[in-house]
DNA sequence: CAGTGGTCTAGACCACCAC
DNA sequence: TGGTGGTCTAGACCACTGC
């Protein structure tokens, strides 16, 4: 074939190449590719070059690969995670976890682990201004849409405020976890969050169906009260190419424009 | 050497060991990994095997190669983007981008490309929420700390606004550019901003020294009038492992705890 | 010019899938 | 059982660095 020149690396041009008949409808989402020696026959190349090429694509989530069975275009709906949505959903009685998959008719579920009562890890007791060692409540869970899983969120709450309530059951009830912190007195006024991206370990690479080299949203989703005192920290794992993260707040500024001074 | 077991591919297991190894010093920040070829003498595998395991260390920022000289720990100063602080820091005379460089105590840098008028693509339009093909200006820019490059930042204004304003200038002058819009009669009363990751493109890649495989942060903010009105548009591309971006913004929620039904 | 990483190949063996 | 992708090797050539 003719598709490859030196300025770039092969597998890149061949990458380049694939990733173009992707998106023009070539290989529709949900066929599978070519096979990798029937590409590098074709191409003139060998298969470990044809397929560092696909590697590359799977790392950027446009294909998925089915051991044994092949290459396969994936069909990618982006999943919109409205922060001041999604927390504000208790006015509708549902829990965070259900906002998005409604939002794009996609079968919602969420697999709850072992919630129980354990002791702060030093980032937990850290964002939750708590002493190390402490005992907090854990809600561990992964969610799923269309049983495809899209995130694991690990949520922790102060023991001495959550103790004993409705939030050591999975189910915890209309309007979730925050209409049981303000039935139990410390009602959420503000959220903060960090967001990072890095590469999944082993456990979120099992979970997530991940491959080593596709990013994942990490964020620190933390809870405060209108004396800003912490009330819940959850930690979230997002696969990055199935999501986008919305974010909206109101300008600081107090002093009128035109009066700053270096 | 004895670190490799089947059910890990041997260049995880590589990677694993080198990860540990940097993150316990004993290839401290800055310092040069063994050869390749050293690397699989001792670990009795290939030099492709170890560059493989290279190579997921290089997708998670942790080494940075020179070609022709080595491959090196990188010293890895987290940057912190406060967005609430960012957006407001024209009460101090600053605009945005030196934010978070002074943070650091780093020296910081912008760079402009051309100012210039030009018709609205598709996306900047409707972020605009003008039509397509109409006037805008475009200031694009990229942002370095330490003469490190950090962001490509574009943005956008409605031309009929900011036409012949002071953002025709690198240079806008005190509070920047959102003062200057608060001053034409446009003052900025909310923001809104989607975040995605994905990889690099060509040019990203150039730009910011990234490889094919290290994600980016793709940030579109819109800042809107309180009236809904968007008076700016801005694209950002920030390479993820430079950055946390740091989100806070108070709850949505009007009604009363309790009272959601389903 | 010697050493470094970037890339490519041909061939091989394996685990897994579908028939 | 044949086809698929996952991985590994030995050897090679190259561009680039730094002495």
């Amino acid at each position: 074939m003719t598709v490859v020149q030196p300025p770039k690396a092969q597998y890149e041009q061949i990458a380049d190449w694939l990733r173009a008949r992707i998106l023009d409808g070539t290989y529709p989402p949900g066929s599978a590719l070519p096979s990798e020696p029937a590409l590098a026959a074709e191409l003139g190349t060998s298969r470990v070059t044809v397929n560092r090429a696909i590697g590359l694509l799977r790392t950027a989530g446009l294909v998925k690969v089915r051991r044994g069975a092949g290459t396969y275009v994936r069909s990618l709906p982006q999943i919109i995670r409205d922060a001041k949505q999604r927390y504000g959903a208790r006015e509708r009685g549902t829990g965070a976890g259900e906002v998005e998959a409604r939002e794009l008719n996609l079968r919602s579920r969420t697999d709850y682990g072992d919630i129980r009562r354990m002791s702060a890890t030093p980032d937990v007791a850290r964002a939750l201004g708590v002493a190390g060692g402490d005992d907090v409540l854990i809600r561990p869970r992964v969610l799923y849409a269309n049983d495809e899983p899209t995130q694991i969120a690990d949520s922790y709450y102060p023991w001495d405020i959550v103790g004993g309530s409705a939030l050591l059951q999975a189910d915890v009830g209309t309007g979730g976890s925050y209409s049981r912190l303000a039935e139990l007195g410390y009602p959420v006024a503000r959220f903060a969050e960090d967001v990072n991206v890095r590469m999944p370990n082993d456990v979120e690479r099992r979970i997530l169906h991940l491959e080593a080299t596709q990013p994942v949203f990490d964020i620190v989703h933390v809870a405060l009260t209108s004396d800003d005192r912490p009330v819940e920290v959850a930690f979230h794992v997002l696969p990055g190419h199935l999501w986008t993260l919305r974010y909206g707040w109101d300008d600081a500024v107090t002093t009128p424009p035109g009066q700053g001074t270096p």
